[in-house]
DNA sequence: AATGAATGAGGATTCATTCAT
DNA sequence: GATGAATGAATCCTCATTCAT
């Protein structure tokens, strides 16, 4: 008896796919659309490349699907969040926190969200499942602040598309600059130390905000 | 002993530079390092290719230079700010303002920032004129924040510098993901309107937050 | 010591086989041996891509049983011709007819010799069954040439092999060249209408030729 | 004083693009449009394959140049024919002569045909200049069969599009075909011989048709 | 006999860069 | 300083063919 079992065909196939993906969103998260490449994601994935195509067809519909995955995979996340029966504030702190973290630990999403962005979401624009992509934490937000709000706790005029932008944006752009920040205040921002001086901070800026 | 006088170089050959320059500005702001195309540029530019490696030396210096440029531009309009008889709350507001409408107005400076980011600052990292880029605006939000600390109407326990990022994230963030937040939203957020709203929710949360 | 007596090949196999050709008939004749893809060949015959080469072994063998095929279903049907008991014109006119008509139903027959020939008829030249290829309507143009000289209806003069070239020539030619004769005469020459012009016309030039 | 004398810029960019023409024919004639290399054709230009692309802009709008090439050379030779002053009979036996031996003299030109045939005239159906494809050989038949007829030595009945397409399918099908033609009948029909009894044979047939 | 997955060589096309004038 | 032509290395993608069940 051996561990090495043979996978039944499909789930061998379903594999390559698998890690096709894997080595793409490294690749695109590294190197951008443009700057990646077809056959080092094949490398790196351990397959033919010729199976890229067979699994995504081409490249922009490949990296569609890792635009698709890394947001699917967050909204997953999101949604495992549960801060129903928290005290207002401290639901809207673990909101932050949330963010803030699961940025910090892939900041493949925020460079590919980049990218993105720079195309114009041309390709997230043609995604069927677009809706797919509807924030969860939104909702969450939303539902934090009239707990505050009726609990008197929070201020009543904070909008909750703009606050959830907010919330995002801090942890977010930390990310995202990180290396030209570190470059311009010669200063290493990605230390844990850094990084929880920074959560630290976006908790107080958002429940500061929300005092009434 | 001779000055190394800057030669006169002729207004021609500064001109042509000068509109290569801006033609990689836009190209690389809209494809990318890797996705702009030295052929695109020196078209733009009415220039003959060649011109374009006389001036920059190749493609990666071009686009370090691209960077420290826009870098430039930012930083000289924000050494013209001048809040010094602004009462901290107004001053506050007006550099919270500044910087969204300086990044909506240069799109630009937030895809090259991204896309230096996405190469971790490589380039930047080897620049001599990095000091250069050392932002003024952070020593207005410092010098404000002690104005206002001074006066009762901040909090004394903001850190200036986690305070300039957080001031620049608000209004950064928005522009870089303008595009994959409207396809999210399936909102035209960069119209004035909204832009706007968002300017007040800005200062809201800023001042909100600096609230003793 | 066995016999190789022929096995009773599965009859769900020999169905398999034929489709292939047939397929492949299809796609060689509309794309040529370069520009005509194994996958499609094999999908449009509803078999797996092995198949094809369990029973033809390669694309190159498979185009030489193509060539085979539609030569082999030519002469069958030339075989089948009767003129025998025919007065001379009539007959010739017949055999006229009869290429014409073949050639206009059997595009792909033009097409494939075509590719043949622009091969210098490397495959057919390796064939072992090239002598199958003997064309029966030659001996039907002889013999009724024999038959018209000695009625004194036809001239003496007339070769066969060259009056069976131009008799095949006639029909050959039209078909063969149908899209460019109808682009650069801007004329619909498919039409049953222009086939049957050009059907009157080739066999008004044989018999026209061929008077004493 | 040398013979190597420096080509102008301009002269030399047209003959690198000339060079390039010149393999193509033969790449595109030998291996048709799928079957030709890009690589091979550049190589054999001695020409950097970049160039083709500056010159062409694809290997599909480089057939089509190609086709309209061979083309406009053949039209300039029927256009060079001059039968004005010779007897019909004389006249018409001309016409088929040359069209035999210009066929001879460029197979690719039957070749490139056949396989634009098969293409359907996709491209020369997008060609602008199709209208240069018209052919003076046409003007000239029709011309000299007015004579003819007028003159009493050929019949009032003969058609000129029909009659001249004979005339051409009478050496066309002869060199399209001389592989697989000899193939099956054993024979070397390229050989001067050979033609030459084609030739008079051709003439034969096309005078003996028109015999009043 | 049949299948789905995989392969590696090769194909058209593009790129940043340099040469010759 | 400026130009147009040229270059060779890559880049994305495709193909005929084979492997492992």
């Amino acid at each position: 008896m051996t561990d090495t079992v043979e996978l039944p065909r499909s789930k061998r196939a379903e594999a390559t796919k698998a890690r096709i993906l894997e080595a793409a969103i490294n690749e695109f998260a590294n190197h951008g659309l443009a700057g990646a490449r077809v056959d080092e994601i094949a490398a790196r994935a351990g397959a033919n490349k010729r199976m890229l195509y067979v699994h995504f067809g081409s490249k922009e519909e490949l990296w569609l699907q890792v635009l698709e995955h890394v947001y699917a995979h967050k909204r997953e996340e999101e949604r495992a969040l549960d801060v129903g029966n928290l005290h207002p504030q401290e639901a809207m702190a673990r909101l932050v926190r949330f963010n803030l973290r699961y940025t910090a630990r892939h900041p493949e999403f925020v460079t590919l969200l980049n990218q993105e962005n720079m195309h114009q979401a041309r390709y997230l624009g043609t995604s069927e499942r677009v809706q797919a992509l509807y924030s969860p934490l939104l909702d969450l937000v939303r539902e934090v602040l009239a707990r505050g709000a009726a609990a008197g706790v929070f201020r009543r005029d904070a909008e909750p598309l703009q606050t959830y932008v907010t919330l995002v944006a801090l942890g977010h752009f930390y990310v995202a600059n990180l290396h030209t920040l570190s470059a311009v205040f010669q200063a290493r921002l990605s230390s844990e130390a850094a990084l929880g001086a920074r959560e630290a901070h976006c908790v107080e800026v958002l429940l500061g905000y929300l005092r009434p």
